[in-house]
DNA sequence: TGTAGAGGTTGACGCTACGTCAAGGTCAAG
DNA sequence: CTTGACCTTGACGTAGCGTCAACCTCTACA
């Protein structure tokens, strides 16, 4: 007793078109192929099939299910290094939605600001999980407010003068002079007292390492490529990086 | 003031493959071709290219991206749909994963478990003999795999179905009507559809030999006093044979 | 000025698990 | 013998690039 390809299909609830791939991949032989070529299956074959239809529905890929069929390897193994690999994309999709969500929320809250402003290298809350993770919770909760606190047209002001102070490093780094010239060291006192307008950064207060942060953002300026685009790239933040040490030390 | 591919894939984080590929789907043209071919960026196509990688992150596809750049559609509203469709992978994942959870724990569950759960009047266990005998060897191993495939709740429903499914029958087999009443018609239409949850039965192949495998069936049940033990006994298998036998006549 | 070496180009295949034609052979029924 | 349902084997398409392969182009150095 054996059915047709299409028979089995409907049986096991699935399509022949799946069923050939199978047979091509090799994961499920019919049980008789006639010599004209009709492919004819019988009970073992479809309860393989329906192995296969189970673990495809655990989300196991078609060498795995091979694996778990052929080898005889344990099911159990197989499914639990599958359960990891899961609950990572659970993880991930997590974030990937508070992410999503977050910039919803941003962009409803002032509406248009988002084209401009968003992505011009002054996105904060693409960095959420980054910032949270390095200065905590309250760090980017201020920084949040901060922003969301400015009006539109602060927040305007505050782009301008970001944008301008990362073309001015830009033309003094391609203008070729050294990171302890004065017109680099003009540049960056200009970036120290721009950094004091961002909440979280430390001031002269007893306890505020003030010279360490500011050469500490140099050097991710230099390592994060997403920062060294705001100055012309790697070679560019290598050199806002240099002037900022040489101005730490000498005046924080 | 522009850079060469490399740069700006460097820049931005990402490979020059990439950039490469936005210009063959046109989704990011360099601002610069050169006649040799080579791709030159500019500020604004850095721009650009952050913005879409961002929304990449994002989990957006590329025509959505597209979609998006290209004013056509509203970013949030964008993003909305595509939240939407995060959450149901986020629950369609949940679910995976608990559902592949709950097939290790069960896998993993020592006899006894498996014992309680099963031997209480649902043992498929209990028909092993049978169902290797007409579905071969492996037979028990999916109709086993089948059935620890399922939740808790699941398996109680089946439980709960099945149990009502006999309950039934011993009450129409003690009301005395007979078995092509219309009352036992409908129980034999229901015990069909029974079976049909049981990965192995051949219920749906329309050329397959559904009707002998019920009309079997049905035999079995009187024959053996496992079976019949479910129908109230011999009589009540009796009963469910003959119900069973004409339905099969009538409509497989 | 010849030559290496770094970096650029355009194909084109690979990956997942099939869906979807396309062109043509097979089979049961009227 | 025709019709129509069902079967076969290709072969392309999918998402987003990674990864050769084969072949220019430019810069730097001996």
């Amino acid at each position: 007793m054996d059915w047709s390809i299409q028979e089995i299909a409907k049986i096991a609830g699935t399509t022949s078109r799946t069923l050939r791939h199978y047979d091509d991949v090799g994961l499920l032989k019919p049980s008789r192929t006639r010599h004209n070529g009709y492919r004819y299956y019988d009970g073992p074959a479809l309860v393989q099939l329906q192995r296969i239809l189970l673990l495809r529905e655990l989300g196991l890929g078609l060498p795995a299910i091979a694996e778990v069929l052929n080898r005889e390897t344990d099911t159990v193994k197989a499914l639990s290094s599958h359960l990891e690999w899961l609950a990572r994309e659970q993880d991930r999709l997590a974030r990937q939605i508070a992410s999503v969500r977050q910039t919803i929320d941003t962009m409803k809250g002032d509406g248009k600001y988002m084209a401009q402003d968003m992505f011009d290298g002054f996105d904060h809350t693409q960095y959420k999980d980054e910032v949270e993770e390095r200065w905590g919770k309250d760090a980017y909760a201020a920084s949040d407010s901060w922003w969301r606190g400015m009006s539109a047209e602060e927040k305007q002001q505050w782009k301008d003068r970001s944008q301008k102070l990362g073309a001015d490093w830009i033309t003094a780094a391609a203008s070729g002079v050294s990171p302890d010239s004065a017109e680099a060291q003009d540049l960056a006192q200009r970036h120290v007292a721009w950094l004091r307008g961002i909440p979280g950064t430390p001031t002269a207060a007893p306890g505020g390492d003030v010279k360490g942060y500011v050469t500490g953002l140099g050097e991710m300026y230099v390592a994060d490529p997403r920062f060294a685009a705001n100055y012309g790239g790697e070679s560019g933040a290598t050199f806002v990086r240099d002037a900022l040490r040489v101005y730490a030390e000498k005046h924080l």
